[in-house]
Formats: structure tokens, C-alpha cells, sequence
RNA sequence: GGGCGAUUAGCUCAGCUGGUUCAGAGCACCUGCCUUACAAGCAGGGGGUCACUAGUUCGAAUCUAGUAUCGCCCA
């Protein structure tokens, strides 16, 4: 059968991720081994497949195809979430190109439409998840507003609201103009901005005085009911308990006081304007201050303002300014550069606003979320987080659930007739019966009953995610339920700690009383190679189905994973993926190569193939335990290095070259048995992360069964350690090495045998390996000798001194400058051990284990100097 | 403004509770090779005052304090 040189990804991917699906290797139900858990940070049904995804998930893929090879009962629930503002602007756009206005639709007609879209797109990610090669249980796929999991939602509402954790008030909120509704303080972007500071003065009512303040907002002027002054600040002390006029509508506000103002700020005189301004708001509270709504919820002015009504904010500010300048109140312009926050949905510039809305208590919620990160019950990788996360939690704010959008799940509040008195129920039914007795009303119909308008706040129900898909809000007695949760692993992005993740904690010490998850993994954020943030604006995100047909989604994988350190933001360059797609090639050749091999039964195996088999061996053992170490504390780069290195250096570099018979020759059959079973093993760690080739491979290397796959095959196991073989192997390598280096230098080609000299000092030295050095550096043979050979170049491993002859090539001159360079190093190495042992205080105060360690260093370095200063000698007495 | 973290080779990073001359890896770079597995490759090689300053210690990339620069979170 004829091999292509080159692995072509394209060809087997598809064939092999069918295959997968069809035998039902990632679907899982619950039995008697020990289930291994993650659910899936749901993307938004109107998101695409981006970098960040592809990241997140090789992970999340990595950790379960890993789980599932060690036995375990591996479960990785799939799913996406509405999204609510994402998705409701999205459906408003479309249906706006097709000409039709949402405010002429009502709500069930909108929903319909909304669902159409959701079917048709909702998907798509998840479909470009199967491309990545993501082993998700894809008969579990959730969403927010399945049924049951609106439910559930809808429960918990209930639930949190009888326990008081849920109210209704009017609070500043962030307001989001373009999509009008509120956003919590977590979907609020800051950036900073070159903007103007305005110096405005307002006259002192009655006086011949100014009062002047400093306003990034002008146009807010119209709101203001107050001016206040730092108590302390003596420049103002005359002013105290006067009144001053607002300028452009002249209305009479008093100077107050209040200490939280900056004397240092502007010109040390406030403007309060309580409606649009949080610290306003407050200072407002306190001195009991009209509170002046001057804008609609589109962000135009209302007719409180007086004047410019119906303008938008921003022409309102401008209008502001002329008005200002040309009545004369306009003092200067400074440029100034504050943060605005925006929406994170629709960029839009958030507006605080006054406004009633639901919240849900935090404080007593955060008290076990927070104790439990604390106390490494759950525990966040890297642990840095969790300092972030405890300043978060401790400073915790309620938190605005609702939304003024019609896709999500409905507050379920009913109000009684026209009042704002309301009953929180699960049905109309209910909600009639619950306002009948609040009321004392039996006479009272559906009819008398409005439902609230707005939505819940898309994280409300994504908190409960890693229950819910599990139905362990409804039926916590539910078989998956009991047997899933706590799940084990959550990998998600540090930008959603917040929104997500500590609410998620929170909502798990809720309900079940028992966290969600036991580690949580935060990714980097994937920037490109200058650092910047992908985005589709930049223009500088690839695309990844491009580069999975490109690169392979192996090649991809491990390109994501070479640069992603645990929770460092990675720097994504294509080269990466270039690396990992000639890693796949790397591969997919040393297997051509086994391939091509015959055995023949009636020949031995050949010393060096013993030592050789016997020495891979024990380097599998190793990396496997070195792996687990790496595995366990989510160190997959380096996992994935140290594979790449077994494959690339030991195996193909080293153990193939020793035990590959000569051309056309075959090999011997328990070399043959060993080589197999090698690759296999290779495979199988190769296979969380490369999940395509390796099944490829594996499939190939010797005929399977129906049904049998390497995705369900065992991890391998560590056998023994041999530290010993391993130590003479690697001495045996830099013989090779030194060998290698005379020929580079010396310009003697492979193919020319050499004969290596030993210095045996007297005792015949028994050198390990010696068979495989003969093989890979073609030597002729290697003899011992006691004196130093004349015309040779000379090179030590650790105390033992080699030479190799070369009849005319030797370098008199170049040989005694490599030798000195070598003492001089040697001469130095012993220095700073002797500087050790010379000093009294080390040898009475460092550990008797690094005492011996120096002793034998010095007594080596001796030796080495001794060898090196006889072979400085004789060649000195060469010298022309 | 408050908090957290970082600074090690050209780039991206590793270096756990101080102890082999400890300064490492991958990529990039340089030199020589199209040697019948792989040029998406093979062999060899160069490269860093561990941000700076002071301290603790027999001993500091590692611990402490300060300085500088950068990043993140929160207001």
C-alpha cells in the first residue's frame, strides 16, 4: 500500500469524526465507573466559531478525551444560551431589512419570528465545534429556553423572591439607550476617552457673585438641583446656605455641602444632577434633592428639561454649549480625558438612569461562594483568580435581572389591575389565585391581571447551567442529576468570572448546597502577535475553519495550545499552527517508516535493538508519570511539549535511527513487536490533543475491530523507572553527539567510519552502550587505550576521556584553543566549588547532602583539569 | 484613586518549599546536508548582568523593601 509522503488532514477528519458519532463513543449514560463532567460554556446562539471558542474548547476536549481513556465515564454536555440582547437586536435588524417595524409586532408574533431565526442559526456553532473535533455528548445538546430549563429558571425565580433574595425597587441603573434596557454594572465597558471639560458659571441667587463648575456633560445642566462644595473648602465658606441659579433654565438650587467632594477636582464646585449620575444620586439622597429625569428612554431629552426637547443627547450637548457660550456662562474649555461607560452589546453610551427594576440580593449568596474559592473547595487555575474573584465578592453589589426586551424568559410577576401591587407565581392561573387572596378580591378575572413586561437577565439563567442541564432544579432525585453533579471541570474565559462563573458558585451553594464544579480553568484571552485583542473590526482574527482546512484541526490544536500558558493571554501567531501541522507530518511519516519494515522470524535481534527497546521503554515510563504531574495541575502546554519531544527527539530522533535496519533489510521480530507497541502507546498519549491522526494511525497500525477505536482505548500506564539506563543513555547520546560535532567540523562525512580511543586510566572500562555509539555515530570500532593518541582530537564525557584519530586532518592550533577554553571553563567550575568548601561558615551551615554533592563535584572538576592539562602537554610538544 | 499580577534569549514562556556552572524549552536565527520515513526534513552551532537598587543568607532568577515599566480587575 502506497503512503503519501505528506499528511493530508482533509482526507480523514470527516471520516473518522462520523465514525465516532455513529458507534456512540461520546455519548454517555450514568454506570458504575467513576463519571468525569464538564458542561460546555454555552456560546450565544447568534455567535460564530472564533478563536477564543477554539481555544476554550481544544481544552475542554483535551481534558474529556483524556478522562475517557483513563476509565472514567466521561460526560461533556454541549449546549448555547439566548442571549437575550444580542439576539433580540439581531432579530429587530432582520426584520427591519425586511421592512417590518418591531413596535407594530406584538409579542407572540415577535417571538415567533425570534424562534425561526433561532432555528435556523442557533446551531451553527455548535456544528463548527464538531470541524475542532470536539467529543461532546451531542444527544444532551441544552438551551436556555428549552423547556424545562425555562422552567427551572422560572423556579428558581420564585424561589429566590419567596426568600426575600429577590425585590423590586427603583435604583440608578446602567441604561442602555440604543437597545433600551438596563444592563447590569458587568455588561458595562469603560474606555477611556479624549473628551472636554466645561467650566460653566451659575450666578449666586440675588448677588453679583459666580459660583463656577466643572462638567464633562453640559446638557445634563438641565437636570441639576443642586451645586455642592467640600465643607472644608474655605473658598466657598462665604457661600454656604446661599442659593444659585442654574443657568439656561434658571432655576434656583441651594449650595449644599458635602464631603464627597474633590476640592482638588475642577474648580472644587459640584453640579448635582440626582437623576444621571450615580454619585449624584446618592449626594442627593442625603440632602433630600429634587431629582429632575430630563431624558426619554431613547436617550432624547424629555420635556422636563424645558428646553431642547425631543433632541438627542449628544446634539443636545452641543446645543448646550453654543447656548452657554453665547448667554455668557461659558467660562473655559479644557481638554480632558475621563471613561465613559458603554453598552457591551450595542456600544452604545450608558446612560445612568433612574429606573424600577428587579434585583437580586447578593450578600447573603456571596457568603459561601466566597468561603468555599477561599478554602480551595473549589479551586481556580492559575490561583491568581482568586484574589480577584474575593476583592469581587466582597465588595459585591445587588444585582438588576431584568431586562426591557421581549426574548427571554418573562418575569413571572403579575400586577393587580392599575397599582404596582404584584404576585409572583409560576402561572396565570396561580398568580390569579395568589392576587385574589392578596387583594381580598374574589370577584377579580384574568382580565384584572398584567404580567410583567420584561425579561430576565440572560446570566439568570445561565447560573444555573451546570444543574440545570442535568434537570437538577425540578428533579434533584433525577438519576443524571445525582450521578453528574458536581461536575469536574469548568474552562471558561476570565472576562465572564463574574458574570458567570461566581454566580454559578453562588446559585450551586443555593440549590444543591454543593458547588458546580470542582476546578476552574481560565484561559487566556487570544490576542494576535502584536498583543492586540482579536476582533472583527481589527480585521485580525483568523478564521478558523480556514485554518482547521488549512492546518488540519489537529494542527490547530496543538498550534492553539503551544501558545496558551494557563491563564495567560496568548499571543496567536499562524506559525504556530504551521508547527503543529508539521508536528502531524512528523508523525505521520515515523509511521511510514515502521510501516515499510519487514520481519523476518530467523534473525536475532541485535544488541543495540536491545538497548534500545529496553531504554524507550523505560522514557515512555517516565513521560507518562511526568505527564500525569503536568495533567494535574492543567499544565497542558507543557503536556503537550514533553509528547512533542518524546515523538520528535526520543522516538523518531533517536530510538528509530538506532534500531532501523539497513536499506531494504528487514527487521528482527521482537524489535518489530516492541516498535509497534511503542507507537501505540504514543498514539494514545498524542490522542487528547490530537484526536484525528492519531485514530488515523492507530486504525493503521494493525487491523482493529469493528467498533474498536482509540478513543476509547486505555491511557497508558507507567511501568518501572529505570534512572540508571536512562542516565547511560543520555551519556551515550553526547558521545554521539561529540562524535557528530568532530565530523561537522572536520567535514568527515557520515558515511566514513571512525575509530573512537577510550581512555581506560589502567582498568579496562566497561562503556555502556557501546553498540548503539558504534551504530549511530559509525565508528568502525571502539578500542581502549591508555596513553594518549598522537594525531587525535580529543573530547570528555563526564570524567572519561575520548579520541579519535585523524591521519592529516588535525588542527594543532584550533585543538589547544578548544582545550583551553575547556580548562578555563573547568578551572572556573572548580573555583566556585572550592570557594564553597573553603569557607567555614558553608561547611558548618549547609545541609550535609549539599556538602557530599560539592565534595564530588570538586573531586570530578579535578580529574577533568588533570586530563586536560596532560592532553594540553602532548599537544604543545606537536605544535609546528 | 483602590486592589492584584507581571518583568528571564530576537519572540512566546518554564524554572515547586533558596543549593550541581542554574541560567532552560519551543520557535526564530547561523552553518553544512535533497543521507530512499519526513526539506512540513536531518546534523551541528551561536545567543541572556534573570527590569533596576538596596537588604537577608555560607549561598538569591528564587526571599524582603523600594524604584521603573507594563497588564488586569474595581471605582
Amino acid at each position: 500500500m502506497h503512503i503519501p509522503p505528506k499528511y493530508n488532514p482533509q482526507e480523514t477528519e470527516d471520516k473518522w469524526y462520523q465514525y465516532w458519532l455513529k458507534n456512540g463513543f461520546f455519548h454517555s449514560v450514568p454506570d458504575d465507573r467513576e463519571p468525569y463532567t464538564i458542561v460546555i460554556p454555552p456560546p450565544n446562539v447568534t455567535g460564530v466559531l472564533h478563536m477564543g471558542h477554539m481555544l476554550n474548547n481544544t481544552i475542554q476536549d483535551i481534558l474529556v478525551r483524556r478522562a475517557r481513556m483513563q476509565g472514567r465515564n466521561a460526560c461533556w454536555v454541549p449546549g448555547t444560551d439566548h442571549a437575550s440582547i444580542a439576539t433580540e437586536a439581531r432579530v429587530v435588524a432582520k426584520l427591519k431589512n425586511e421592512g417590518i417595524d418591531k413596535s407594530k409586532l406584538s409579542r407572540e408574533e415577535f417571538l415567533e419570528h425570534a424562534w425561526i431565526w433561532k432555528e435556523k442559526h442557533g446551531g451553527i456553532i455548535l456544528e463548527q465545534l464538531k470541524k475542532l473535533g470536539a467529543s461532546c455528548d451531542w444527544e444532551r445538546t441544552a438551551f436556555t429556553m428549552d423547556k424545562g430549563y425555562s422552567e427551572s429558571v422560572i423556579n428558581v425565580f420564585i424561589d429566590l423572591y419567596k426568600k426575600g433574595l429577590i425585590y423590586r425597587g427603583v435604583r440608578m441603573v446602567n441604561w442602555d439607550p440604543q437597545a433600551k434596557t438596563a444592563v447590569s454594572d458587568e455588561e458595562v465597558i469603560y474606555k477611556e476617552l479624549n473628551s472636554k471639560l466645561y467650566y460653566v458659571r451659575y450666578p449666586v441667587e440675588g448677588e453679583e457673585q459666580w459660583v463656577t463648575i466643572a462638567t464633562t456633560r453640559p446638557e445634563t445642566i438641565l437636570g441639576d438641583t443642586a451645586v455642592s462644595v467640600n465643607p472644608d473648602d474655605k473658598r466657598f465658606s462665604h457661600l454656604h446656605g446661599k442659593n444659585v441659579v442654574v443657568p439656561m433654565v434658571n432655576r434656583v438650587v441651594p449650595l449644599i455641602t458635602d464631603g464627597y467632594v474633590d476640592t482638588e477636582f475642577g474648580t472644587g464646585a459640584l453640579k448635582i444632577t440626582p437623576a444621571h449620575d450615580i454619585n449624584d444620586y446618592e449626594i442627593g439622597i442625603r440632602h433630600n434633592l429634587e431629582v429632575i429625569d430630563i431624558f426619554n428612554d431613547d436617550g432624547t431629552l424629555n420635556e422636563n428639561a424645558g428646553i431642547f426637547v425631543g433632541m438627542d443627547r449628544f446634539k443636545a450637548r452641543e446645543a448646550s454649549i453654543r447656548k452657554l457660550t453665547d448667554e455668557g456662562y461659558m467660562v473655559k474649555i479644557e481638554d480632558y480625558i475621563n471613561k465613559v461607560g458603554f453598552s457591551e452589546r450595542t456600544d452604545a453610551a450608558i446612560e445612568p438612569r433612574l429606573s424600577m427594576q428587579w434585583f437580586c440580593r447578593m450578600h447573603e449568596m456571596a457568603g459561601p461562594a466566597l468561603e468555599n474559592v477561599i478554602k480551595n473547595k473549589i479551586r481556580f487555575h492559575p490561583v491568581k483568580f482568586k484574589n480577584t474573584y474575593r476583592h469581587w465578592m466582597e465588595n459585591i453589589k445587588d444585582w438588576c435581572i431584568s431586562r426591557q426586551l421581549w426574548w427571554g424568559h418573562r418575569i413571572p410577576a403579575w400586577y393587580i389591575g392599575k397599582s404596582n401591587d404584584f404576585v409572583v407565581a409560576n402561572s396565570g392561573e396561580e398568580a390569579l389565585q395568589l392576587a385574589r387572596e392578596k387583594s381580598g378580591n374574589e370577584s377579580l378575572g384574568s382580565g384584572d391581571l398584567r404580567q410583567d413586561e420584561d425579561v430576565l437577565d440572560t446570566w439568570f439563567s445561565s447560573w444555573i447551567w451546570p444543574i440545570a442541564v442535568f434537570d437538577g432544579i425540578r428533579n434533584p432525585e433525577n438519576k443524571d442529576y445525582r450521578y453528574y453533579y458536581p461536575t469536574d471541570d469548568l474552562v471558561t474565559a476570565p472576562e465572564i468570572l463574574f458574570f458567570w462563573v461566581a454566580r454559578m458558585i453562588m446559585a450551586g451553594y443555593e440549590y444543591p448546597g454543593e458547588k458546580p464544579f470542582k476546578n476552574v480553568y481560565l484561559t487566556g484571552i487570544v490576542r494576535d502577535k502584536l498583543g492586540r485583542k482579536m476582533s472583527k473590526s481589527l480585521g485580525n482574527s483568523p478564521e478558523p475553519l480556514e485554518l482547521i482546512s488549512k492546518y488540519g484541526a489537529d494542527g490547530v490544536r496543538v498550534g492553539m495550545l503551544l501558545c496558551s500558558p494557563a491563564g495567560g493571554d496568548l499571543l496567536f501567531d499562524e506559525n504556530l499552527t504551521e508547527q503543529g501541522r508539521n508536528f502531524s507530518n512528523k508523525i505521520w511519516n515515523a509511521f511510514r517508516l515502521v510501516n515499510s519494515w519487514e520481519t523476518d522470524v530467523n534473525i536475532d535481534q541485535p544488541a543495540y535493538s536491545a538497548s534500545a527497546t529496553h531504554w524507550f521503554g523505560a522514557r515512555l515510563n517516565e513521560a507518562i508519570v511526568r505527564l500525569d504531574t503536568l495533567y494535574a495541575h492543567y499544565k497542558l502546554s507543557e503536556a503537550l511539549m514533553l509528547i512533542y519531544k518524546l515523538f520528535w527527539d526520543d522516538f523518531s530522533s533517536w530510538y528509530l535511527e538506532i534500531i532501523k535496519p539497513g536499506y531494504e533489510k528487514p527487521l528482527d521480530r521482537s524489535t518489530h513487536e516492541s516498535t509497534l507497541g511503542f507507537f501505540d502507546s504514543l498514539l494514545r498519549l498524542l490522542h487528547p490533543i490530537m484526536p484525528f491522526i492519531t485514530e488515523d494511525l492507530w486504525q493503521r497500525l494493525k487491523p482493529r475491530g469493528k467498533g474498536e477505536s482509540i478513543v476509547v482505548a486505555a491511557m497508558p500506564q507507567a511501568g518501572p523507572l529505570e534512572p540508571k539506563l536512562l542516565s547511560d543513555f543520555n551519556t551515550m547520546m553526547g558521545i554521539v553527539s561529540s562524535v557528530r560535532t568532530i565530523r561537522a567540523e572536520k567535514n568527515i562525512p557520515h558515511k566514513e567510519p571512525l575509530t573512537l580511543m577510550v581512555r581506560t586510566g589502567g582498568e579496562s572500562a566497561l562503556l555502556p552502550l557501546s553498540e548503539v555509539i558504534v551504530k549511530l555515530a559509525n565508528l568502525s570500532e571502539i578500542s581502549e587505550t591508555e596513553i594518549k593518541p598522537g594525531n587525535a582530537v580529543s573530547f570528555m564525557a563526564g570524567t572519561t576521556e575520548f579520541f579519535i584519530t585523524l591521519e592529516d586532518k588535525i588542527d594543532v592550533e584550533a585543538e589547544i584553543a578548544r582545550i583551553e577554553k575547556e580548562l578555563k571553563y573547568a578551572r572556573g567550575f572548580l573555583d566556585s566549588v572550592m570557594k564553597k568548601l573553603n569557607n567555614r561558615r558553608f561547611v558548618s551551615s549547609a545541609p550535609e547532602k549539599v556538602i557530599e554533592m560539592e565534595k564530588t563535584k570538586q573531586a570530578d572538576a579535578r580529574s577533568k583539569i588533570a586530563s586536560l592539562e596532560e592532553r594540553l602537554n602532548s599537544l604543545t610538544g606537536l605544535k609546528p
